[in-house]
DNA sequence: ATAGGACCTACAGCAACTGTAGGTTCAAGC
DNA sequence: GCTTGAACCTACAGTTGCTGTAGGTCCTAT
């Protein structure tokens, strides 16, 4: 039987996001001890690693609810995870193409600052003034 | 005298976005129509690009603000504006490269699953199991 | 004069936690 | 068997950066 402690070590979670979890209802609620703590099984272990691991990759909560469910049928066909997967991969890479502009202009920004005086510097007109700006970055970074 | 619509419209701002600013401080406070509407003025304008653009390039709100006292100030040396942008580079490069190793491990997983029913997909078993990982993306993706 | 779009305040909600306060339980050492 | 202090408990507020809603008022074009 494990703590709520222990589960958060061996998983690198804190103690609060596994009640969190379970106020969610990702987490099933656990048995108690006598004095009402929290005790768990290996099962409770196995999914919680589980979702630690997802969030890692990127994975909403959402997604991994989906992700548990599916996974609790194991006779279903596995096409729906594969597109779960695939849409977390294509944001990803959406992602990374949107840090990669900033990352440009950001670099541009900052090699072009050669004055030493708030009144001169081209990092400020830069971020003053949007035509300055060569990709397009218009929307919010995720 | 512009009203906050058209405040909103020429930044790409929603109206409660620029209310929010206005209530923690990064906006001022504007003058009034008679029956109590904001109106604003170029300077407000300015002001609202500036901030709208830097969000944009993945500035923190916190930053924005430094980033406007300093630019209130320009006998003041500048050096502290490129620390700014520094430090937004170095986030967002390190942004980068954990989510590449999210693609490639997303990737690796897409790809290996070549079965058909849930009980065996692969993708699930890495979700499972984190031993499965080539990479280590053990912080959170941000 | 009126209609309906734009504006007002105040507050709740989002994701995914994290932190705090104030109290209880557990387990190791003596 | 007792003590001590770390770990646990509940309940709730706070984080970031907004977004949405309700219920009401104002502005402006016709």
């Amino acid at each position: 039987m494990l703590s709520i402690g222990t589960m958060a070590r061996r998983t690198g979670t804190k103690v609060q996001t596994i009640r969190y979890y379970e106020l969610i209802g990702l987490m099933p609620e656990p048995g108690r001890s006598e004095g009402g703590q929290r005790r768990y099984g290996t099962p409770e272990l196995d999914r919680l690693a589980f979702i630690r691991h997802s969030r890692q990759l990127g994975f909403s909560l959402e997604a991994i609810r989906e992700l548990l469910d599916l996974s609790d049928s194991p006779e279903r066909r596995c096409a729906q995870v594969d597109a779960i997967a695939q849409k977390q991969l294509r944001e990803v890479e959406a992602r990374i193409s949107r840090l990669e502009a900033l990352r440009m202009e950001l670099q541009r920004m900052i090699s072009e600052c050669r004055s030493d005086r708030v009144a001169n510097c081209r990092i400020l007109e830069v971020l003053r003034d949007h035509e300055e700006c060569l990709s397009d970055h218009h929307r919010p970074v995720s």
